[in-house]
DNA sequence: GCTGATTGATTTGTGTACAATTGCTTCAAT
DNA sequence: ATTGAAGCAATTGTACACAAATCAATCAGC
C-alpha cells in the first residue's frame, strides 16, 4: 500500500537527508521530498501506522512531522480522517503566487541590502546544483532545489517571519508546479537564478526586482491554470474524497 | 508555581473561549490570551505537566497547543529544554513590524477590491467592542481585540496564505506592544479603525492604504524601540537563560 | 435490484509509562 | 573559600495501549 515511500530508504545521501539530525526532521524531509517528487501523488492518504512502520519510528514521529508538513500547506490534515497530500486548487495556487510576488519583491530588495559575499557565493553554488538535477533528468530534485534557491535568497534578506513565510510559500509552489507544470519545458530557468544574482551582487535593486517579477511571470506561465480550470476545479474539490489506493492519481491537469 | 494561569479557569465567558469546540483549541486560546494579557511573562517558562494539571488534560494536549504557539512565534521551544513565553528582541521586533507594513499594504488593497458588506458591518462590530474593553480598562483584551481586528480584515482580503502570515505577525505584534508600549497612552487607536473602514467601504485604495500606513506609523511610533535598545537587546539576549519563577519579569523596556 | 441501516474492521485521538536528557545540589579536593 | 565533578531530582522525548470515531461491507427491507 506504500510502495511510494520504499525507495526513500534506499537513497539517504541525497541533499534532504544531508540536513537530518533528529530522527523527527529526517521522516520530516522525506515525506517531503517524496512528495515534491511526485512519488506521492496529490490526494494520497498518508496513514499514520503504515509510515512509522516504514521509517521505524513510533506514529508519536509521524504525527508531528505530519502536523509540520500540513503547516507548510503541503499536507492536509482532516480531524479523525487522516493526512493526505494536499492539492492546490487553481484559486488556491493562485493566492500563493499572489502572495509570493509580494514576498520575493520585499525579499528581493532586502537582499540587495544585505546579502554578504559568502550568500552569494552559495546561491550560485545552488544554481548550479539545480542546472545539474535538470541535465541528470531527475525534475523532482530539480524543482525542489530550485525552492531551496529561493529559500535561501530569502535568508540572505534577514527577516525571520518574512523567510518562514516563504517556506511555507516555496513549499506549496513546488507542489504546484508539481501539479499544474505544463509540458517537458525547462523549470525554473537557472539562467534567471543567474541573472538575479548578478544584479544583487551589483546592488542594483531596481533590476533585481524586475528580473524577480519577471522570473514569477516566467513560472506561472508555465502553469494551466487559466484554462482547463473546470475540470480541475471539480478534480480539485472532490480529490479529499477520494480513496487514492496504488494508482497513479493522474489529475486532468497533467496534460 | 502557576499562579498566572489560575484565574484562566475563573473566566471562561470571554470572546476566548467562545472560538473553542476542540479541547485543543481551549487550551491554545487561554495560554494564548495568557500571555497577550501579560498574565504570563516573556520568559516564563510553560511546563508541560503544571499546564496539563491547570486544564485537566493530559501533556499530549499541552504539546500540540505549545507547538502551534511556537509555531505563531509566541512561545519559544527549545529541545530538550522545554517552551518559554517568547521575549522579542528589538530587532526582531523590527523585521516583525517591516513584514507587516508588507503584509497589511497588500491586505488593504485586497479588502477594497473583495470586502463584503457583512464583512464590514463585523469589522465595525470589533471596533466597538475593541473600544469597550479599553475604556473598561480592560488593556489586554483590547490589545488581543485590536489584532482580532487585522485579522478580520485579512480574512475578508481573501487570500488564505496572506491569513495564516498576517496570523503569526498580528500575534507576534501584540507581544510586542505588551512588552515594548510606552506610557498609558491608546493602544490601536480605534478612531483609525474606523476611518479605515470607511475608506475600504468607500471602496478608495489609495486612502485606505495610506490610512493603513498611517496606523503602522502610528503603532511603531508608541513603541520605544529606538532608544534603549542597548539595555534592550542586552535583556533579550539572555532572558531566554533566565529561570524567571514567580516574580514578574519586568523587561527594561517597560518604563 | 436497489436503497438504507447495522455491524465489524481499521484508523485516528488521548492518556500514560518508561527512557533519556538536563540542571541542580552536594561533596570533595585544591 | 572556591572550583570541579558526580549523583540525584525533575522535565522532556518516545513508544505504546486503550478509547473513540470513521469507513466498508454485509444484510434486511422495500
Amino acid at each position: 500500500m506504500n510502495d511510494q515511500l520504499q525507495p526513500l530508504k534506499k537513497q539517504p545521501r541525497t541533499a534532504k537527508s544531508s540536513r537530518s539530525g533528529t530522527q523527527d526532521d529526517v521522516v520530516y524531509a522525506h515525506i517531503f521530498d517524496a512528495i515534491l517528487e511526485q512519488r506521492l501523488a496529490p490526494g494520497t492518504k498518508l496513514s499514520e501506522e503504515a509510515l512509522g512502520e516504514i521509517f521505524g519510528v513510533s506514529r508519536t514521529i509521524i504525527r508531528r512531522a505530519l502536523s509540520r508538513l500540513a503547516h507548510e500547506g503541503v499536507v492536509l490534515l482532516r480531524p479523525n480522517r487522516g493526512a493526505v497530500v494536499a492539492s492546490p486548487s487553481v484559486e488556491e495556487a493562485r493566492q500563493i503566487f499572489y502572495a509570493r510576488r509580494l514576498v520575493e519583491r520585499a525579499i528581493t530588495q532586502l537582499a540587495v541590502e544585505h546579502a554578504t559575499a559568502e550568500q552569494l557565493t552559495e546561491l550560485r553554488q545552488m544554481v548550479k546544483d539545480e542546472q545539474d538535477s535538470f541535465s541528470r533528468g531527475d525534475r523532482g530534485a530539480g524543482i525542489r532545489l530550485s525552492g531551496e534557491f529561493h529559500l535561501k535568497l530569502a535568508e540572505a534578506a534577514r527577516n525571520a517571519p518574512l523567510v518562514s513565510f516563504q517556506r511555507s510559500l516555496v513549499s506549496q509552489t513546488s507542489l504546484i508546479i508539481a501539479q499544474y507544470e505544463s509540458g517537458s519545458r525547462s523549470h525554473c530557468s537557472y539562467d534567471e537564478h543567474n541573472q538575479l544574482i548578478d544584479a544583487i551582487e551589483a546592488r542594483d535593486a531596481d533590476r533585481a526586482v524586475e528580473l524577480m517579477m519577471h522570473h514569477m511571470d516566467h513560472i506561472d506561465s508555465k502553469l494551466n491554470l487559466d484554462e482547463e480550470s473546470a475540470s480541475d476545479d471539480l478534480h480539485a474539490v472532490f480529490s479529499h474524497l477520494l480513496q487514492t489506493k496504488k494508482k497513479p492519481g493522474r489529475s486532468a491537469a497533467n496534460r
